[in-house]
DNA sequence: ATAATATCCTACCAATTTGGTAGGGAAATT
DNA sequence: AATTTCCCTACCAAATTGGTAGGATATTAT
C-alpha cells in the first residue's frame, strides 16, 4: 500500500494542478484546503522540488506551483519520489534494484510473474497523469 | 513491495509444491533447503495452515504439506494472508477495505485510477499459482 | 535598512511494523 | 515412556512511519 505520506503528495499535486498556471500557491493554503498536517507537507512538497516536479518562490507572493503541465507529471514519477518502488520485489524493480539473496534470477518462477505484474502496473501509472487524476474526478 | 515474510512464505510454499504428493515435509528441512530462519519459518506456515492452504502432521513422519494442488493456489490469496492488502489504496482494496478520511470517493480522481490498477494486477495474481511459479523457472 | 513573509533545513520524537529469537507445551509415533 | 515434530506465548532490536519544533535563509515591501 501507499504511505499517508504518499496520499498527501497526490493531494496536494492535484490542488496544485487544478491551479496550474495561476502562479505560486501557500503551503499553508494547500495545507488547510486538503487538510495535511502544515509542517508534514513542508517537507513533502520540498522533496518534490528536489526531483523538479515543482518550483518554489520565497517571500511575499511566494509558494509553490507545477514546473511542468499536469499532462507531463505521471503517477509512476510520483509514487517513487515519494513511496519508493513501484515493482513488488526488489529484484524486479526498474529503479531500485537490489539482488535477491538465497535466489538465483535466471531460474526464479516468482521473478518472472511479478515482473509481469510490474510491467501491467507500470502500463497505467505511467501513462496516467495529474490531469487524470482531476478529470477523473468529474 | 512485498515484505520478506512474504518471500519466505513463497520460497517455502514452492517447495512444498514441488514436493506435492510425497507426503508431510519438515520445518527443519525446508529452512534448510530454502534458507530460511527455522522458527520464523514455523511461524508462516502455521498462518498458511490457518487458512486452510496446508496441512501437518505432528511426530514422526511428520510436517507440511498443500492442502489442494499447486493449481489451486494463486498467488494473491497468499500475498492477502502474509502481506496483506493487494491494491495501493484502502479505499479501493476489495479484503482490507477502509474509507479514506478527508476524501470523497465518488468524485476522488486518485481512487479511480488505483481501482484500474488493482484490477490490472489482481488478473494476473489471481491467474498465476504455484504451479506457475515452479514451471515458469525453467 | 529593516520588517514582514514564506520557504528551507536540521533535529528530534512516539507509535507501529518488521524480522526475528527463546522456551516450553501438546500431539503423534515408536 | 521416550522421541519426534508441530504449536503457542512471549519477548526483542532495528527500521519505518507520521509527525513536531525551532530556527536559518531568501525575497519583497516599506
Ligand atoms: S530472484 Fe528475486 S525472488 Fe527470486
Ligand atoms: S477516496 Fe481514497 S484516495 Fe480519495
Amino acid at each position: 500500500m501507499l504511505s499517508k505520506k504518499t496520499r498527501y503528495a497526490f493531494r496536494a499535486l492535484s490542488y496544485l494542478a487544478e491551479n496550474y498556471g495561476k502562479g505560486p500557491i501557500l503551503i499553508s493554503d494547500i495545507s488547510v484546503k486538503k487538510k495535511i498536517p502544515l509542517k508534514f507537507l513542508e517537507n513533502i512538497l520540498n522533496e518534490l522540488k528536489k526531483v523538479d516536479l515543482l518550483e518554489s518562490k520565497k517571500g511575499k507572493g511566494g509558494g509553490y506551483y507545477l514546473k511542468v503541465s499536469p499532462k507531463k507529471i505521471n503517477l509512476a514519477t510520483v509514487i517513487r519520489v515519494i513511496n519508493g518502488p513501484i515493482a513488488l520485489l526488489p529484484c524486479v524493480s526498474l529503479n531500485f534494484y537490489e539482488r535477491c539473496e538465497d535466489c538465483d534470477e535466471k531460474h526464479c518462477g516468482i521473478r518472472k510473474i511479478m515482473t509481469i505484474t510490474r510491467d501491467a502496473t507500470l502500463k497505467i501509472l505511467e501513462k496516467k497523469t495529474l490531469h487524470d487524476i482531476i478529470f477523473a474526478s468529474f
